[in-house]
DNA sequence: AGCGTTAACTTAACATCGTTAACTTAGTGA
DNA sequence: TCACTAAGTTAACGATGTTAAGTTAACGCT
C-alpha cells in the first residue's frame, strides 16, 4: 500500500506545483491576465496537464480563493483576543481592508466578482458557520456579542442586518481603492485615513450615543 | 454639403445601432459575456463593420459607460434642489446605489474594475469638476456646503476625505450586493433596509450630535 | 515472469475570441 | 468620365479554454 500512498503524494506535490505557480501568476497579472499555458509553461507541462488536477480554470482559481479564505480568517485570530466586542469589531474591519490591500486581486476575486459557486460544496459546509475560519460568521459572533452587551442603539437588534451593514462599509473603502484608486480625478486620501474615519463613523452612528 | 451631412448621419446611425445592440448584449450578459462578433450579428453587420466606429472592444463599451455616467448625473438633478445639504447627501446615495441595482453590469464597469483609462480624455475634461454632470463633484459640493453650515463634527473639515468616505459607504452597499447577493450562505437583508441603515449610521456618525 | 489495466501526461485539434490586412463597392466631386 | 473616399466584407492571425486520442511507465494479479 505504500506505493498507491506515494503516487498519490506525488500526485499531490504537482498538484501544489501547479497552485504555486498559478497563485504567483494570478497574484501580478489578474485573473484574465493568465492562461492556463503560461501556467503550464511555468512548471514545464503541458497545458493539458492542469485538467488532469482541476476541471477547468475556474476551479483551480477557486482553490487559490478557498486557501486565501483561510489566511484571511487567520488575520482574525489576534482580533479574537479582544473582550471588547466593539473593539474586536474594529481590529476585525482593518484586518479586512489591510488583507483586501495586499492580496488585491485576490480580493477581487473573492468579493469584487459574481461567481456561479451556488454554495453548499462540502469544502463550504465545513467553512460555514464556523467562527474562527468563516470571516462573516465572525463578525457576526462579535456583532451578536455587542448586541447583547446592550451597546448598539436600542432599535438595532438585527445581528445579521448590522453585520451586513458593517462588512458592507469596509468593503466599501478597499473595494473602491482596488478598482478606482489610480484614477486621478479624485484627489485619495491616504487608505488608512479613509479606513478610520469609515469605522469611526459608522460604529459612532450604531452605538449608544456616550452620555 | 447636404450630402455630406446625409453620409455622416447614416453613420451615426449605424453607429447607434451598434451601441444599443451592445448596451443591451452587456447588459444582460457583462463584459465577458459578450463577444464583438454577437453584436455584429444582432445588427447583421460582420464583426469588423464595428471596427469603422469604434478602436476596439474596450472603447465600445467606454462610449456605453459615458452615456450611462450622463444618466446617472441626471439622477443626481432631483437632489439638486434640496437645499438642506444633509437631505441632498442622503438622496444622492440613495440615487447612487439605486443606479447599481437598476444596471448592475454598467456599474461593474464603472465602479468594480480597474480599467487604464489614466483620465484626462477631452471628453472626460468636459465632465469632471462640472457638479451638475460628476458625481462624485456634485457629491463634494454638497459635503462643502454641508461643512460650511456647520453640521459635521468640528474635527472634519476636509470635505474630500469626507466625500471619499461617503462614496466608500453607498458603494459598499451596492457592490457588495451586485457581487454577493446570490450567495446562499448569508441571510442577506432587503437592499433597501441596509441602504438605509448604512446611510443613516454614517450620517449620525459624521454629523455634530443633537443636543 | 508476463500481461492487462490504470492513470499521469502529451500531442493535436476544435471552437471561439479580439483584431488586422486586403479586398469590394457604392457614391462623390472635379 | 474617372480618381478617390470610406463603409463594409472576407479571410486570416495569434491566443484563448478545453476535449479527444494517443503515449508511456508503473502497478497488481496470475
Amino acid at each position: 500500500m505504500t506505493v498507491k500512498e506515494r503516487r498519490e503524494r506525488e500526485k499531490l506535490e504537482t498538484r501544489e506545483k501547479i497552485l504555486d505557480a498559478a497563485r504567483e501568476l494570478f497574484l501580478t497579472e489578474g485573473y484574465d491576465g493568465v492562461s492556463m499555458r503560461q501556467v503550464a509553461e511555468r512548471i514545464d507541462y503541458s497545458p493539458t496537464a492542469i485538467y488532469v488536477h482541476f476541471a477547468d480554470k475556474d476551479e483551480l482559481f477557486r482553490e487559490l480563493v478557498h486557501a486565501d479564505f483561510a489566511r484571511l480568517a487567520g488575520v482574525f485570530q489576534d482580533a479574537a483576543n479582544l473582550s471588547d466586542p466593539v473593539e474586536r469589531i474594529k481590529r476585525v474591519g482593518f484586518a479586512y481592508i489591510e488583507f483586501g490591500r495586499r492580496y488585491p486581486n485576490h480580493y477581487k476575486l473573492m468579493f469584487m466578482t459574481e461567481c456561479p459557486l451556488t454554495g453548499l460544496d462540502e469544502v463550504d459546509c465545513e467553512l460555514k458557520g464556523n467562527p474562527e475560519l468563516d470571516a462573516y460568521a465572525f463578525l457576526k459572533h462579535s456583532v451578536q456579542q455587542a448586541i447583547d452587551a446592550g451597546v448598539f442603539r436600542e432599535e438595532l437588534r438585527d445581528a445579521e442586518l448590522l453585520s451586513q451593514t458593517l462588512w458592507a462599509a469596509v468593503h466599501g473603502v478597499i473595494s473602491l481603492n482596488i478598482a478606482k484608486h489610480s484614477d486621478a480625478w479624485v484627489a485619495w486620501r491616504p487608505l488608512e485615513q479613509r479606513a478610520q474615519l469609515t469605522l469611526d463613523a459608522i460604529l459612532r452612528g450604531l452605538l449608544k450615543e456616550k452620555s
